[in-house]
DNA sequence: CTTATTTCTAAGCAATCGTTTAGTAATGTC
DNA sequence: GACATTACTAAACGATTGCTTAGAAATAAG
């Protein structure tokens, strides 16, 4: 009976995707989307009920977007502390050559809104949850192959390369290049003492 | 012969700083500007042009702000390297204390602008400038007193702990205050191998 | 072909945005 | 007290915001 929808939402989610990631939650309009989503407004309206909860989507989509993209570089791993290191320069080099246009979309959002919004604040959590995962296996994996020291926390270890994946993100807008990787091998030399 | 300011504009600078830094950039509206600083939009534009250049004053003023208040701990500090965990807890106290409502303004800004508008990128780089050259004059102290391993590069690590800032500051708008703390504890340790 | 159902286009909603302007009030000099 | 200069109030500007709606177009079952 009914009319056959004309794009497919999943793509036009991956498309809204990168519109909120370039711009910002707020600084993202309607009419932006509309443009480059190539739906009219009804359309988004009637498949994602309203902006905020499109954003949530988006940024569960943006989740698997990382896991499946240059966070396979931690979970592929076998324990070598190194992959932190390509990961890390990995992602640097997805901000440089206009892959992750703008950083991290996550980072971008936990600054712009925080813990206000307890929808938006979830997906932040859960993608933390995802990172600091991603990193505690391969730490565990390389204390149990004695790459890492013994009294290092693997759990406490993950969460801090969390929060520099954050600070790396904030910096790629401010610093150079050169600063970035030296940052990198601070915190490389932080789990090698 | 002229009428007299019925406000004292760097008064109003510093309400504007708080009105920017709780909202952002982009969500501080002249409406909300001229009901908490008590002045009339024309009032604002004759002493501050436009909103982009009050904001770029803020920028200025935020700087000023943090240099005369907590960083203080860092510049007095005579190369203890316990002072670095003094000034780090004094930011998250302030954050969760409401002092500093919303995390780092440049922090924040860095994510919504970014390098996209010279003026507000001069500005964020300035900070940056001022923080780094806070932790280098402690590092360098206390490399001279021989608390810090010879074979360390101040600047880098100042570097470094810019960075780790400005993720902490990240951070502590989704991780709770253990982990903020945690977090801390790793940054100081990768200092003292 | 008719009919029920869904999606499309495109216009329009009130609210708010940054900014400007017209007119009035206050000040100090002559 | 007249006059030039500045700061005030308050209204208004066109543009844009998130969202809705009226009506036409498409689909598939009967």
């Amino acid at each position: 009976m009914p009319r056959k929808k004309e794009y497919d939402p999943s793509e036009v989610l991956q498309k809204a995707m990168y519109v909120f990631w370039q711009n910002g939650y707020r600084s993202t309009s309607l009419r932006m989307l509309e443009k480059e989503l190539g739906i009219n407004q009804f359309s988004i309206y009637s498949s994602f009920q309203n902006k905020h909860n499109l954003f949530v989507e988006v940024l569960k989509k943006y989740r698997e977007h990382m896991r499946e993209g240059i966070v396979q570089i931690l979970i592929n791993s076998e324990g070598d502390l190194k992959d932190i290191e390509h990961f890390y320069k990995a992602f640097i080099d997805a901000v440089q050559n206009g892959e992750s246009p703008n950083g991290c979309l996550v980072a971008n959002t936990a600054a712009e809104i925080g813990s206000s919004d307890s929808q938006i604040h979830e997906a932040l959590k859960a993608y933390f949850g995802m990172m600091e995962e991603a990193f505690y296996e391969l730490l565990r994996k390389s204390k149990a192959k004695g790459q890492l020291d013994e009294d290092i926390d693997p759990r406490e270890k993950a969460r801090y390369l969390v929060t520099c994946t954050e600070g790396l993100s904030l910096s790629s807008k401010v610093m150079d290049e050169s600063d970035l990787h030296s940052f990198i091998s601070s915190v490389l030399a932080s789990l090698q003492r």
